[in-house]
DNA sequence: CTTGAAAAGAACTGCCT
DNA sequence: AGGCAGTTCTTTTCAAG
């Protein structure tokens, strides 16, 4: 754990909603020198706060017009093991997301696909194929919104 | 829809896990020179395929410890719009993604939490206080693995 | 914390194959 | 398309107040 100012969290506000920004425009923005900026910005990252970089892909402009959200139960649990089929579904490419989780679901898949036809190819040829694969919830994506979430 | 040859999609790939590296770094990984590399980049970029950059945080430093993924049904459809539910879940800080959904549910949410107390609270208190607000499943994250997805 | 500066590197541009 | 060379900007690290 790590304290955290005011000044800090706002600089991870805003590179959660950009991180393509510069440490010198960055602190424009919050009244401070480019060092100082920098400076806090290693900090967050070298204490772990701050991970990594990623782009965001955009998954229409790709041709995957359809995201759906599975909730995946294992059936006969013990013949298959939670680690083998974890690996099987990441194994599949329209899979994005794997999350293992506790509760009605065993597993929670972010699933994106061409068109509902084609995701129904990937629900029955590759997900309820899978053995070990029991009951499945399906929910499609309409729309989505992102946050940064609480800062400390 | 943009035509991504395989150059494209190793790009892609590399910043999807990586967005910090240079366009240097990456094309020398590639056998491509920097402005070749930088070229593509843009292109993908000013295509819409590459939407920006974000840093990830880490929720466990920040005293987040437990983050859980709650589908909500909205009761007494039609009271409440489905807009001023949207809008009242996601000015909850706990709230991370806000997720208009079809299907079982209405909407997903993932929620972060100090612990399984103050997720109770944020859960009682804050989401199934809302008006309009019905049945809730929950599922607790236990571990998590992002991909890439398909690339074209 | 600040400003100022310097060196390294990355981003960007124009020209040529 | 790709490469090369050059310019501009950012990053990164100093020193000094």
């Amino acid at each position: 754990m790590i304290e955290l100012d005011d000044i800090d969290r706002q600089i991870l506000r805003a590179l959660a909603r950009d991180a393509g920004q510069s440490a010198g425009a960055l602190g424009r923005d919050l009244g401070l020198s480019q060092p100082a900026t920098w400076r806090r910005i290693r900090r967050l990252t070298d204490a772990g706060v701050i991970r990594g970089k990623r782009v965001r892909l955009n998954a229409e402009r790709l041709g995957f017009g359809v995201t759906v959200f599975l909730g995946v139960k294992l059936a006969r649990k013990g013949q298959v093991t939670l680690e083998d089929f974890e690996r099987a579904m990441s194994a599949i490419p329209e899979v994005q997301t794997v999350e293992h989780v506790l509760g009605v679901y065993d597993f929670r898949l972010r699933v994106v696909a061409r068109d509902l036809a084609d995701f129904e190819r990937v629900l029955r040829r590759r997900i309820m194929a899978l053995p070990g694969a029991g009951e499945v919830e399906a929910n499609v994506l309409l729309s989505e919104e992102r946050r940064p979430g609480p800062l400390g």
